[in-house]
DNA sequence: GGGCTTATGTCGACGGTCAAGCAAAAGCCA
DNA sequence: TGGCTTTTGCTTGACCGTCGACATAAGCCC
C-alpha cells in the first residue's frame, strides 16, 4: 500500500531528471544559471545537484569563470559516468562497441559472426566480447547502465522479440532483452538494425532536424523515420520497407521476395554486383561493386549512378508524402562516394514539388559504418536517462 | 520574481487537468474509481474533483449503483460545459458548426463562400455566422472555448499562417488565428483542410489505431497522416502531398502544377470530369461524376475505379513506407460508392509485403462531409482540454 | 425504526519547497 | 597583505499540498 503512493503521480517528485535533461547537451552552467534555467529556488537546486553529483551523472568543471569576486564553479553533464554496451548484428557481420553517455566509443570490435547460428550461440559470443571489451577500455560491468542491439530483421520493439524473421532461423519471438538482462544485469532494447542506425543519424542532427529520413543502402533497400524527433516504426514495426516499393519499367526483374520489380532487385548492392557480374566484372556481394567504383570502373560507376536514379524515383513520392527536412543515404553502397548520391539528388529535386524541396538536404551519412554501434547506444540512453528514469535511480539510493 | 515560481516546473501541481483527461472518454465513475486510477488520496482527489465541478466540466450523474450501504455518486465528463466554433473553409464552400466537448454537432450550416474574396470578408461572415449558430442553439458567448479553421492550402501551423497558397489570392502570411481571437474572444487554431479531416478521422478511431493515413479525393487528391496518435505534419507543413507524386505510363498527361503524370492530373475528380466530359458526358466538378456513377453511367464507373486502381499504385508505396494500420478514403469522390474503394483495395493488397498489408484495413470515411468540422474541432479540444491548460484555467479561478 | 454498510467532508500531521539571512570560502585588486 | 566582491553552504521559519484518520451522512435490510 505504500507502494502505490510510489507509483501514484504525487509522490516525491525529485525534478533531478529534469535538470539532468538540462545539462545533457555537455554545456558546463553555474548553479546561477541552472536555478534561472529550472526556476527553482537556489536551495533546492543544490538538493537536485547534490543528487546527480552523488550519482556522478555530473561533474563540477575546471574553468571558474572570473567575475570579480568568487568565481562560479561551473557543473557539466559527466558523460563517463557509465558505460552503455551496443551492439549492431547484421547477416554475416557484427560490431560492437563500449560507448559512454554521449555515445563516444571507448572500446570497438568487428567480426564475422553469422547471425543464423541461432540466438544462444551469437548472444552468448556477444555477452563474452562485452566483458573482453569492458576490459579494454577499463571499465567494469558495474558501471554498465544498459544494452543495445540492433538485429537484421523485424523486431516487435516493446517486447523486443523479432517476428517472423525472414534470414534468422531460430530467432522468432526469441526474447531478446530477457536473455541479456539476466546476464549482464542492466537493462536491454532490441530494434530493427535501419532503425537504430537511423536513430544514430538522427542523434547527430537532431538540434535541426526533426523529420528526418535514413536510406540504408547495402544488399537489400531499407529506411528509418523519425517523425517530430520520435522514431516511426509503424503498425507491424515494418515501416520503411521501401526495398519492395515496385518501381516502373523493370516489371521483368524478379524480386528475392517473390514479387517483381522491387526496388531492391533493381538498385540493391546483391542485383548491382549480379549484374555486373553477368556482364564479366568481379563482384559477388555490394562491396565489391563500391571496390569496382573506387577503382574507376566505368561499368561500375554508370550502374551505381543509375541505381541513385530508381532509389530516387521511389524517394521522390516518400518526400511528397512525407515532407522530411533531411535524407541521409548509409549502408555499404554509399561509401561509392558522391555517384550514389548524385543519382538520388538528380532525381528527387527534380520530381518532388518546390514547396516540399527548397529545404531539403540530401546528404551521405556522418557516421558512416558506426551509425549502427551509435544509434544502439542512443536507444539505451533515451531509455536510461529518461527524465523519469533518473528521479527513480536518484530517490532508490538516496531515499531507499 | 512571484511569477518564475508560476511559470517554472515547480509550482502549484493542481493535477486536475490529469483527473479531467481520464474522465475524456465519458465514463462515469465513482470517487473510489477515481482514487484508484489516479493513486491519490480520497481527500486530495475530492480536492480536485471540486475544482472541475466548479468550472462544470465535470457532472455528477444520476445512476447511484446500490452496493448495499449507501450508494456513490458517479461523475463524468460534462460534454455540454463549453462549446467549440469549427470552420472547414473550401475553395468554394464552407461548411461550420457549432460542437460540444465531445464534437458533437449542436448546430451546423453549409453555404457558398469563394475563399477567393480574400481573408477579411471571409472571415467577417465567418464570425457572424458563429454568432447566428450560438444563437440557433442557445448558447452565449461566453460558453465558447476555442475556435478551429481549415483552409484550403498550405498553412503553418504553430502561427496558423497560409504560406504560399497557390489558391487563396490575399491570404498569404495572413494573421488568421490572432484576428479570429480579438474578435471572438478564445484562442484560435489553424491549419489545413486535409489535415484537419485526418484529425477528424483519427478522433473517430483513436482507441484501435495510432498510424493512419486519411486520403481527400475532391477535385485534388491529398492526404492527412497521423504517426503515434499525432499528426505528422512535416518539415515545411506540406506532408500528404501525394497529388503530384507521379504515376507510371502517364508521362503525357499534363498538371496544373506544370509536371507531367502527377496523379491528381490521372485520378483526381477534376480529372476525371475532364474526361468524361471529353467522352460526351454532362460532367464539370467531382461531384457530377459521382452523380453519374449513383446514376449507373458505366464509363464513369469504369473511370472511378480506374482511378481507385491509379490512387492504389501510390498508396501500394506510401503503405510499404508508412507502415499504417487503417486507410481512410474520403472527399467529394469518395462518395460514389464501393467503385473507388475496390480499385484502391485491388492495387494496395497485391503490391504490398503481406506483413504490413495482413492488419490493414481500407474503408471509407465514417465521417463524410463532416470529417472537417469535426476534425476542426478535435484540433481546439487537444489544445484547451489539454492536462496543462487545464490545471492552468483551474488555478486562474481558485487561486486568483 | 434500528443496525449495518458504504460514501463523503473535515481536521491535524507530515514532508517538501521557498525565501531570507548569515558565515565562510575564494579569488581580485590596490 | 588586507579589504572587496561574489559565490556557496547551512539554518531557520513559514507556507502549501498531500495524506491518513475520524466523524458524519446516506441509503439498505431486517
Amino acid at each position: 500500500m505504500s507502494e502505490s503512493t510510489l507509483m501514484g503521480s504525487g509522490g516525491p517528485a525529485t525534478g533531478a531528471g529534469a535538470l539532468l535533461s538540462i545539462l545533457r547537451d555537455g554545456r558546463p552552467r553555474t548553479r546561477a544559471e541552472l536555478a534561472e534555467l529550472t526556476g527553482w529556488a537556489r536551495s533546492t537546486l543544490s538538493l537536485r545537484l547534490d543528487a546527480l553529483l552523488n550519482q556522478r551523472l555530473v561533474a563540477p568543471t575546471d574553468d571558474a569563470i572570473p567575475s570579480g569576486g568568487r568565481p562560479a564553479t561551473t557543473f557539466a553533464f559527466n558523460q563517463s559516468a557509465r558505460v552503455v554496451l551496443a551492439a549492431d548484428l547484421g547477416v554475416t557481420h557484427a560490431r560492437l562497441a563500449v560507448t559512454d553517455l554521449a555515445t563516444t566509443v571507448l572500446a570497438e570490435r568487428s567480426a564475422e559472426m553469422p547471425i543464423d547460428r541461432g540466438p544462444v550461440p551469437v548472444l552468448t559470443w556477444l555477452v563474452e566480447s562485452f566483458h573482453e571489451l569492458l576490459g579494454e577500455c577499463g571499465r567494469g560491468i558495474a558501471d554498465m547502465c544498459g544494452i543495445g542491439v540492433g538485429l537484421p530483421g523485424p523486431v516487435e520493439h516493446d517486447t523486443g522479440k523479432p517476428v517472423n524473421p525472414p534470414i534468422m532461423p531460430g530467432w522468432d519471438r526469441f526474447a531478446v532483452p530477457e536473455w541479456l538482462s539476466a546476464r549482464l544485469g542492466a537493462p536491454a532494447l532490441v530494434d530493427n538494425d535501419v532503425n537504430i542506425m537511423a536513430l544514430g543519424e538522427y542523434w547527430a542532427v537532431r538540434s535541426q532536424v526533426k523529420h528526418m529520413i535514413f536510406v540504408k543502402i547495402g544488399t537489400g533497400v531499407g529506411c528509418g523515420i523519425t517523425s517530430g524527433g520520435r522514431l516511426h516504426r509503424g503498425a507491424q514495426g515494418a515501416a520503411g520497407d521501401i526495398g519492395h516499393i515496385r518501381v516502373p519499367s523493370f516489371e521483368d526483374v524478379v524480386c528475392r521476395c517473390g514479387n517483381t520489380g522491387c526496388l531492391e532487385a533493381v538498385a540493391g548492392g546483391g542485383a548491382l554486383a549480379a549484374r555486373l557480374r553477368a556482364a564479366g566484372e568481379d563482384a559477388s556481394v555490394s562491396r565489391d561493386v563500391v571496390g569496382l567504383v573506387r577503382a574507376g570502373n566505368v561499368p561500375a560507376i554508370q550502374a551505381v549512378r543509375q541505381a541513385g536514379r530508381e532509389i530516387g524515383t521511389v524517394l521522390a513520392s516518400v518526400v511528397s508524402f512525407f515532407n522530411p527536412s533531411l535524407i541521409v543515404i548509409g549502408g555499404d553502397l554509399a561509401e561509392a562516394g558522391e555517384h550514389l548520391l548524385a543519382g538520388v539528388r538528380e532525381v528527387v529535386y527534380s520530381r518532388s514539388l518546390p514547396l516540399a524541396t527548397q529545404h531539403l538536404d540530401i546528404l551521405a551519412s556522418e557516421l558512416g559504418d558506426r551509425a549502427g554501434i551509435t544509434g544502439a547506444a542512443v536507444m539505451v540512453l533515451e531509455h536510461v536517462l529518461a527524465p523519469d528514469a533518473v528521479d527513480q535511480a536518484v530517490m532508490a539510493v538516496s531515499g531507499g
